[in-house]
Order: structure tokens, then sequence, then C-alpha cells
DNA sequence: CGTATGTCAGCTGTACTGACATGT
DNA sequence: CACATGTCAGTACAGCTGACATAC
């Protein structure tokens, strides 16, 4: 493969891997109140600032298949919080919209559910930790994308 | 609830959701060559270094239930990379220890497989951005963990 | 008795692959 | 034709809750 990892790239990875679970488990926790699910709300944030999306671009967002996300959109549209319209220009793409309650329900989610890390966040770090995490962030960022 | 949080938690709190998405999408990816999945594989390793754990700790451990956990120890106990011996000075406990084909894969694992991530750090990052990504774990691990 | 440990059964959420229809 | 978009069906894994037996 590569030439053999430095010991702080094996030791991040293990960290990285042993928090990612974590999280993972206490972020679907805190945002386990409503009747939608936190890909779906992840879906809904996207779509109030990205609008006109359409599934393969919501798909290759997240870095999932667009079969994969069909079925994330799906219960959103006959929720009624998601509507489509089709693409005037391609005729193969059908292009997703929050509707007004949908609207609402990420403003009002955007406050009362989700916040538990961000709170986590204020509460129990400094400034310079944020920045560290957000620095950290990027970089993972980068690593995951492609 | 709390004071209104900062801007930087809120920011933090975003890319910490999207990342965690993300690189648990591609770990798994990473991961999907053999016959156990990545919850065993971490379950492996956790009892290479600590013998003689039982379900309820390592359930603790992940910050998972015991029931979760004990749906991931049963097929490596039929696959014979774990053994359970019963606890002398308290009944109700089942002690585990991986088996000499556990430990075997453990080592043999640690290098083939799960290792796409620390390839990553190895390859597109320098050492002073893995130190704030492991500066960074340590804080996020400590807001998830209780 | 209450509590801790462990297992089993059933459910949900997530994401995968494969197959297919349709439009460019 | 190949390619992109979207859907549907089937599968697998992860984690949850509830119910139960056993042991302290």
């Amino acid at each position: 493969m590569h030439e053999s990892p430095s010991p702080s790239a094996v030791e991040a990875s293990r960290q990285v891997r042993a928090v990612v679970g974590r999280l993972r488990r206490r972020l679907r926790a805190a945002s386990a109140s409503g009747d939608i699910t936190p890909g779906q709300e992840s879906v809904l944030a996207c779509l109030s600032s990205h609008d006109g999306m359409t599934v393969s671009d919501l798909a290759a967002a997240e870095g999932m298949r667009h079969q994969s996300m069909t079925t994330t959109v799906t219960p959103l549209l006959e929720l009624g919080l998601v509507q489509r319209r089709p693409d005037p220009e391609d005729g193969r793409r059908l292009r997703l919209a929050l509707t007004a309650e949908g609207l609402r329900r990420v403003e009002e989610g955007r406050q009362a559910r989700g916040e538990w890390l961000a709170g986590q966040l204020q509460d129990r770090c400094t400034e310079e930790e944020r920045q560290t995490v957000i620095a950290a962030m990027s970089i993972l960022e980068r690593l995951a994308h492609d």
C-alpha cells in the first residue's frame, strides 16, 4: 500500500473511529423526539439553504447513493414537508423544495431539537477548543470527500 | 435551556454532524471486506487490550445498551474468535476473551483492514493537522462521554 | 425484595446492491 | 448507443425497547 503510517496517524485514526461511533449514537438519541428521522432532518436543513436540489444532488452532498436518498426523501413528500416539480430544461430531473410546513419545521427544529451538541460545545468548551474542533472537521471533511 | 449558543458553537455543531455522517459511511465502506462487521472488529480490538471484559463492560465502553452488544458479540462466539468463561466470584458474569484465532485476526486486520483512515491521515495531512485532529477528538470524546 | 447480568424477540433507521423505466 | 435520473425490491447491519431468567 503506502509507507508505514506514523504513530500520530494511527493514534488519530483510532480516536476518530471511537468518537464517530459514540457521537453518532449520541446525536441520534438527542434528536429522537419527533416523527422524522435525523437523516430526514438533515435533508430539510439542506433544502432550506439550497432550494431546488434533486435527489441525486442530495445524495452527493451526503456522500451516499441516490437510491438510499430516495428512501429518505419519500416520507418527507408524503408528510407534505417537501414538494417536487419537474425541471423544464431536463425532463429527468425532479427538483425538490420545502413547503411552507417544511420551512416551519426546520426553524422550529433548529431550536428545539438537534442542538444538544451546540449546547455542549457552548457550555463545556472554551472558544479556543471550539476553533480546534472546527479546524479538525475541515481536515476530516477533506479526507472523507471523494 | 441554556443561554444562546455562540456562533462558533453552532458552526462547530453543524460541521461535526456533517462529518460524522460522512465518515461513518466511509469507514463502513472501507472495512466491508471481511466476514465480520466494523462493530465486531472494534470489540476484538477492545478485548485484545482488556481481557476478561463482560458484555455489559463492552456496552458501557462503546456507549450502547447491553442488549445491542449481545448481538454484536454472538457471531464472534459462533466464529470461534471469542470465548466465554464464568466468573468464579459472580455467577451472573460471563467473562470474554480472545481465542488464538481471534488474536490472529486482530493483528492481521490491524494491518490489512480498517487502515483506510490511517492511510489518509498519513498521506494527505501534515503532522500538525494530525495533532489538531487528535486534540479535537479528545474534546468531543469528553462531550460524548456521559 | 430490588438490582445487575445476560439473552431473546420484534421494531426501526440506514444504506447497500440489482433491476428497471425514462429522458438526454 | 451510453449515460444520468429516479424508483422499487430485496438484503444487511446497528441499535433500540420490552420481556424474561438467573444470580447477587
